[in-house]
DNA sequence: GACCCTAGCTAAACCGGTTTATCTCCGGCT
DNA sequence: AGCCGGAGATAAACCGGTTTAGCTAGGGTC
């Protein structure tokens, strides 16, 4: 099966490349009756434009990219992302080039070579660094970019992002508001600006809080809430970075003989399945609709728009029965 | 920033552009002393051709498709699909073109589109239905094509699949020797061929089992748990199509008063953090592999490879506390 | 020395679009 | 009648590669 050219469009509707080209974008230059039959013409014969001849004129790829760093083992577990990205599909028009790289130097050369191959007409920034050199590097090839999720400004570079400052805040009152005063935080890798964000938040207001560093993962929640209920002054509250170690810190405390919420609440960063079945205390965002607005903020800036930063809706705190009043003294 | 083309390579090393092009793609025509010289202005150029030209004429697109039919939104509980996704990139070295759409009539329009487009060299097919349209429309197209996870042999596309029939027997026979003799199954969409397939092995060999459709979401779960529970001979074990049911399963049993794994076994297809942290017998398959598997095969297929069948090692049965010896009746 | 073959290269066509320069009518104005 | 302007169309250039036809120089053969 041959598919149909512009050409054979021309030939079947008795006229020129050029003024099928016009007609069919809607451009000025031909007339009424002759743009009709060029539809006409195009519609009979299941024509569509192809992007790859397209692109190579008009210097559009229709495509964004999106490169995720992980071990790649490790992404399944990951809801966030997957929702992220079903959530941008949802306010896109072109595809999206999705590849899973892993190290951050790998991730670079592929923003790299996008570019160089005009494979894509911009490209999301997940995981933005405390001072991350792919920021430089999207102004200095002119790719357009949105920094997904790294609070505040970042150069010349278009940014959707939430409050990591007041959501942490409002958490560590909520458990304030309980009575809790020993209150840990279990965060994630430091290298990444919201962990540094959402760490001075938590020391701003939770008094003398504990930083424990951990990776994500459910040994890292493991390891980190066995060394804090081993501590001589042991919590009575812990926020976990995401789901995956809050769950496991819920185990953890549980073998141990800490009751939860009794003598041990637990909240835990981003909501999910797992939080919604182990009935974790969690700090709710819309990560869908986070991905539709991260999705618009790119193909306004693809078209010319000048860069804005979006500020989301702070998240929720949802409630369960991982948290409750503080244990007396 | 402006990207060096071939024009640019050739202006350099002082040739002709299809010397530069037999030069780079090592190709005969061209002395040794020559094709090192541009290699050399080449890479010192920061060359990198554009696979926008490259696909215009008639070369490859350099890229691969893969089209999820689902409910945006419930797409981040299903860890699967993301570790399928990341297997198969860590064996491609094309680029991953990944949407999302609502609907199966949709789904076929964007691979028509993909096709017509010259976007993609081939696709991932996945959800098999029971008479795919799916199958006709690849082969009618040309478009060279990978069936992910549908048992047995399609037309004239390549299959990358486990036998669903075998595992599902192994799972049976498990709860059989465990005494238990009233089996019942929690089932996926009715629609999917590997919901048939393991429909049949199912009936085959739990003798009178009860099969219950699910949607794979955790109300349709506990829906199909009531309903078995309550019925006039309840069954002493359940199979459920995926975690999500099985979990919601589990909670609705412990709600009711039904002792796991005392009165009610249960076990999980596919495993997940969920299972592991419910502590529930899951039927494990290596998803990531599964995904690199396929991926080695639309390549093969891409490049010109006869369409093969290639079928992944039979799932692991994980036993957790979920499941154990039947009551006495 | 005439002839042929081949290695090594160039010029040009081509892929399927977009865009620009050019050309032809035709109507209106003075 | 002569001139101008604009609408409507076309031919051709261009994007950045690949590929084919053709040209040239040098070596081998008889």
């Amino acid at each position: 099966m041959k598919r149909p050219t512009i050409k054979d469009i021309a030939a079947e509707a008795g006229v020129s490349k050029g003024a099928v080209s016009l007609a069919l974008n809607g451009r000025s230059g031909v007339s009424e009756s002759t743009r009709a039959r060029v539809l006409a013409v195009a519609s009979s014969l299941g024509y569509r434009p192809s992007v790859t001849a397209r692109a190579l004129s008009s210097a559009s790829a229709d495509a964004v990219g999106l490169v995720l760093v992980r071990p790649p083992r490790a992404l399944g577990d990951e809801a966030f992302f997957f929702q992220l990205i079903a959530g941008m599909q949802s306010a896109m028009s072109s595809a999206l080039l999705l590849q899973v790289v892993a190290s951050r130097s790998d991730e670079i050369a592929l923003y790299r070579r996008w570019w160089a191959e005009h494979r894509v007409d911009g490209v999301f920034l997940v995981d933005l660094l405390v001072s991350d050199p792919r920021v430089e590097l999207m102004s200095s090839l002119g790719l357009p970019a949105v920094v997904v999720g790294g609070s505040g400004h970042h150069g010349s570079l278009a940014s959707v992002w939430a409050d990591d400052y007041a959501a942490m805040t409002s958490v560590v009152e909520y458990l304030k508001s309980l009575g809790h005063r020993r209150i840990a935080r279990v965060a994630g890798l430091p290298s990444l600006l919201h962990t540094v964000r959402r760490d001075q938040a938590f020391l701003a207001s939770a008094g003398d809080g504990v930083i424990v560093a951990g990776d994500y993962t459910a040994e890292s929640g493991a390891v980190a809430t066995r060394t804090l209920l081993g501590s001589d002054r042991p919590p009575t509250a812990i926020v976990y970075d995401n789901d995956v170690m809050a769950v496991a810190g819920a185990e953890v405390a549980a073998a141990a003989g800490v009751g939860v919420p009794a003598q041990l609440s637990i909240v835990a960063w981003d909501d999910s399945v797992l939080c919604q079945h182990g009935r974790l205390t969690a700090l709710s965002r819309d990560t869908f609709a986070f991905g539709a607005r991260a999705a618009r903020a790119l193909q306004a800036v693809v078209e010319g728009a000048s860069p804005t930063d979006v500020e989301d809706v702070l998240p929720e705190l949802v409630v369960r029965r991982s948290s409750g009043v503080a244990p007396a003294p």
